[in-house]
DNA sequence: GTGAAAGCGCTAACAT
DNA sequence: ATGTTAGCGCTTTCAC
């Protein structure tokens, strides 16, 4: 194996201006600066990256824990994962990843002083990671936002802004009954932190705007298509949906061409979802986008900033915005 | 923060006897033990991975390169990264997530001895990075299987024979013309291991039992669909298909139903998919299942063996099994 | 059954 | 502008 000691006799000059020579961290000679660079790549050197950690005290590696929990949106996670990675490679770090759900990952990772920073998916609105989240020394940002962040660093798509946009949209277009069709039961039960704000979003602009609501847990299974028939038989007036359930999504449009009920000018629909699936669907439909690989970018950044200048825990939200992809308007 | 030498001052012993006590690689006498660890939990100890690792020469990470290519399934990665963490996790390992397809992240794990191993996803049948991979010194393996392995461990489900099991299946039942509806054109375009083998198996099986076959490639779109009509209009007489595209399928089969095609009885269908993706299918189908899981862990433990036990490079495919999953059997 | 001490390969004072 | 050196926290020879 060759060490930065082959490099500097190799250069002939010290370990250490090898080393300050690597990092910028001094100025060297434009001439010693080349000598080194030779040396290093006619030796292949690599910096031992365990030697450096231990020594400046930092790994340059970011915790990731990304649970694949049943019910979660597989394309939304994966987009958010390869956001964070990109974003940290950006900012030269590299991903740990952690794919348990409890604290233990987090633990080890962090107490071992494996990584810099942990970024952590899947909030729930009273997360039970908080507390020790909390208690580390390390930057921690939160991909959602519990009910009480605690000084955690949080970072997300604005689910709440989502669910009123949505509202407000669809009392614009004269809709008296709008119906929610989220996700599924599990996940709405764990109380994971954006179907929690969706939900409240959706609601309350909705008794802000006089609009009739109803929430409506959908199954990730072709089941999704009988709470199509559900939402009519407990409310007949019902005229638009907004559908957040990336799997259902397919199920549910099929359920209401099978009812003879035309979208979008019998049934105004608006899909929340990254813009790729709403892409894979063969009616076009109305969307709010999910920025998902946006979303793990800008936890990358928050990271970024808590680490270089100590920045403050933030809490940054994504905005939502609406984008036509149907042939008519709604009713 | 704690280091060894505060749990050995507490415990009244040397600094190595807390190391031999935690690795068990020296017989320590019950009582110090038992003070060792009374040390360890009151101070709530974690050993330093740099460190451990910088004098170990062992990380006890495990390099993952899963790219996100265009056209693969994800769920399929998702379910084989999740594999291959859990796998590790049960090892001791933990996974170090490289999502950039090129060289550059296997180098700088594994040149700076950031990793005990790799476990390379989204392989090609003639692979890129084989060279580099071969040229490492430390164990690989890689889910796929390229045309020359050139000494490198190979993990994956056995898509040849499932091409075979496919054909085989549909000539039992009498088809004398199937149709492989499959991958997207970008994913066969660069040659993936598993769309190279499949479409090998299947069309060498079928010259071997004397069915006419046709390869289609199909987009993970609802343009899919056309892909349907393509089929019969070149090829009429076509009663038999196996579909190998998860974001395709649902179009294909509604595309079928439009068509007044009925399945299985009038068109067999073999979906090749993780279990839980024909779950979602609003028409059951026969599925030939992709064990993605299973195979995540099969890498992790091909790993293991290769690390521990320094095993010999070896390649393991995991066989093809058929689950009936629609209502009448096919013609 | 236990200790002492020499590294592991690097960074960052402290030198000049 | 460059060199010397004391660690970083652990594993693992030696030595008893």
């Amino acid at each position: 194996m060759v060490t930065i000691a082959d490099v500097a006799e190799a250069a002939n000059v010290s370990i250490s201006t090898v080393s300050y020579a690597m990092s910028g961290k001094r100025k060297i000679s434009r001439e010693t600066q080349e000598r080194i660079a030779r040396a290093i790549a006619e030796l292949g050197y690599r910096p031992h990256a365990s030697a450096r950690a231990l020594a400046s005290r930092s790994t340059s590696i970011i915790g990731l824990q990304a649970p694949l929990r049943p019910g979660v949106d597989v394309h939304v996670v994966m987009e958010v994962v390869t956001g964070v990675a990109t974003g940290a490679r950006g900012h030269g770090y590299d991903i740990l990843l952690l794919t348990s759900d409890d604290s233990t990952g987090l633990e080890r990772a962090a107490s071992g002083s494996m990584v810099d920073a942990l970024v952590v998916m899947d909030v729930e609105s009273d997360d039970q990671r908080l507390g020790f989240l909390g208690s580390l020394d390390r930057p921690c940002v939160l991909v959602g936002l519990p009910a009480d962040p605690g000084g955690l660093a949080c970072v997300d798509f604005d689910f709440e802004a989502a669910g009123r946009l949505a509202v407000e949209h669809f009392a614009e277009q004269g809709h008296r009954r709008v119906a929610l069709l989220g996700s599924p039961q599990e996940v709405l039960a764990r109380h994971t932190s954006y179907a929690d704000r969706l939900t409240r979003g959706f609601t309350e602009a909705a008794a802000e705007a006089g609009v009739e609501v109803s929430v409506h847990p959908c199954p990730s299974t072709p089941d999704a298509s009988e709470v199509v028939d559900d939402v009519f038989a407990a409310h007949p007036d019902v005229t638009a949906m907004l559908i957040h359930n990336e799997e259902a999504l397919p199920h549910l449009l099929a359920r209401l061409s099978e009812r003879g009920q035309r979208v979008p000018d019998e049934v105004a629909v608006l899909a929340l979802c990254p813009p790729n699936v709403a892409r894979t669907l063969r009616i076009p439909v109305d969307t709010i986008d999910i920025p998902a690989e946006e979303i793990g970018i800008a936890a990358a950044d928050v990271v970024w900033e808590m680490i270089s200048e100590g920045a403050p825990p933030s809490i940054r939200l994504i905005p939502p915005t609406l984008t036509a992809r149907s042939a008519a308007p709604g009713a």
